[in-house]
DNA sequence: GCTAATGTAGACACGGAGGTCGACATTGAT
DNA sequence: ATCAATGTCGACCTCCGTGTCTACATTAGC
């Protein structure tokens, strides 16, 4: 559905939001969400070009969401990583067309569904109550 | 949203519903389709193993569709060549879990979401009705 | 039965997403 | 000013979905 690089936006993401504002650095993300350390900093890059995360380097330093966890939707988080196609035209450029071909309909319909499902949830909502049973961030063995 | 694959596959059925009862060969539905010759044929393979379609060698021979384009759901195509991720239970099998976190539930709903809008779909309303203008299947150059 | 049209199958090639590595730059604490 | 903790960057590797190639099997028509 989306890619597992949007999924791991996410569990940095809401992660993030469970520390407050502490700067939290990489190891430590990348520890409590099993996201592969060297690849969590691609997808650090991409949630800081995005604006959704700020980073200060140093002792001490890491990195901490921009916003408040309630005002940053899964949408937001998704869309920084991994476009989710959505067609908004004829892919073959024929102007005529007031409206998609039938087939075309449908396959942007399933997008739009998918971009509905994240934009209507906030990252505050992804915090789990209960952590200390919380499968979104696997154990490491 | 979803693979190429899966859009071959509706490309193909929805040609051959257009084609009432006769056998289609590959070549045909390759022209007309633009998927890729000798790719079309993995695709066919797996509709035939899914018994969406069935096939007939020799001369005067291809593909058809098995059943009546109004008794096929655009979900069936899809699944027959490409499955849509659902979480149903706990990815770190914890059993004690009754729900899945709020992540692993949006993730899961999203892909719900696609499923109900390939379900509502059958083929016969995927046919377009002006065919002069059709960009289901783009034109060769 | 022969031939041509067609489908069948498996091995191989390509490209991009996912993932790793090593050298470098910046900052906080002392 | 120095050092250690941390972030930054670019090159590389790997795997799998996509796509191609070549040889083989089956059947309709004559």
């Amino acid at each position: 559905m989306i890619s597992s690089t949007a999924k791991y936006a996410l569990r940095a993401i809401v992660y993030m939001a469970g520390q407050s504002d502490r700067y939290v650095n990489r190891s430590e993300i990348s520890n409590a969400t099993l996201v592969p350390h060297e690849y969590l900093l691609k997808v650090l890059n991409q949630l800081d070009a995005a604006e959704l995360v700020e980073s200060r380097p140093g002792p001490g330093g890491g990195y901490r969401l921009r916003r408040p966890a309630d005002e940053i939707t899964a949408l937001e988080v998704v869309t920084a990583v991994d476009s989710i196609p959505r067609i908004t035209e004829c892919p073959l450029g024929l102007a005529e067309h007031e409206q998609l071909c039938p087939l075309h309909q449908l396959l942007d319909d399933a997008g739009k569904r998918v971009e509905e499902a994240f934009a209507e949830a906030k990252v505050s909502d992804l915090l789990s109550r209960k952590r200390s049973r919380t499968c979104e961030f696997p154990q490491k063995k």
